[in-house]
Formats: structure tokens, C-alpha cells, sequence
DNA sequence: CGTGTGACTCGGT
DNA sequence: GACCGAGCCACAC
């Protein structure tokens, strides 16, 4: 297990401020933490340290609304976030509804 | 310190 | 809306 690194620490702790029932995207995320391109840096983070469930990184999402990848794999990030509440149609998420673009 | 890689994103065609 | 190429970031070697 690798030391989480300052910046994946403020990955994580976003991760938690998302809400039961909506989804933030990896842009939204890296920006939030304060790396407006830092997407992929974002996903490498999750991939690297799935600290499930203990970090919601079910809760992350292509920008398109799509679910690009889960350490867990996809089926069970899908099926996590409908059990939540949040409606997942081939794979994709409707950002309209259930996207969260850390307002505060 | 340079190079390569990955759960990304955007702009052009 | 789909496909393709280039850009950006942090991290491991």
C-alpha cells in the first residue's frame, strides 16, 4: 500500500462531500481540487488507491455522463449507484439530473 | 531530471 | 452524434 499523496488526499476527501444519490465528473473533481486538466491525474488517483468503500469512487463519471471505469469494475459501480437512487441507462448517467458540480 | 502511462477532456471533421 | 488527434496532470521508474 503506497502513502496517499497530498493531492490524492484532496481527491478523497471530495469524494466524500458528493451527495447520496448524485455523481461529479472527473473534470468537475479535478478542478474542485484545484487542477482545472487534471482528469486523468484524478482517475489514476481512484485506480491506484481504491480506498472503498470508504471513498465513494462509484460516485465518478465520464463528462459525458458515461461510466469510463471502476477498480471494482463496472457492473458494480452501476449497480451501486442505482441503489442509491441514481438511474444508470446503458452504462451512462443522465449529468441533467445526477450530476454534482460542487457548488460550495 | 527525462520518459511513459492511465478510471479524462476538448476541439475539429 | 460519432470518430480522431492533441493536450494536461500526477506518479512510478
Amino acid at each position: 500500500m503506497r502513502s496517499p499523496t497530498p493531492f490524492e488526499g484532496r481527491v478523497y476527501a471530495a469524494l466524500k462531500r458528493i451527495p447520496e444519490g448524485k455523481v461529479t465528473t472527473y473534470g468537475a473533481l479535478a478542478r474542485y481540487v484545484g487542477v482545472p486538466y487534471g482528469a486523468r491525474a484524478v482517475g489514476r488517483a481512484l485506480n491506484c488507491n481504491p480506498y472503498a468503500p470508504h471513498v465513494p469512487c462509484h460516485r465518478v463519471v465520464g463528462s459525458t455522463g458515461m461510466l469510463v471505469g471502476y477498480a471494482f469494475g463496472l457492473e458494480k459501480k452501476i449497480h451501486l449507484l442505482s441503489s442509491e437512487g441514481v438511474i444508470v441507462c446503458n452504462g451512462k448517467v443522465d449529468l441533467k439530473i445526477f450530476g454534482y458540480m460542487f457548488t460550495d
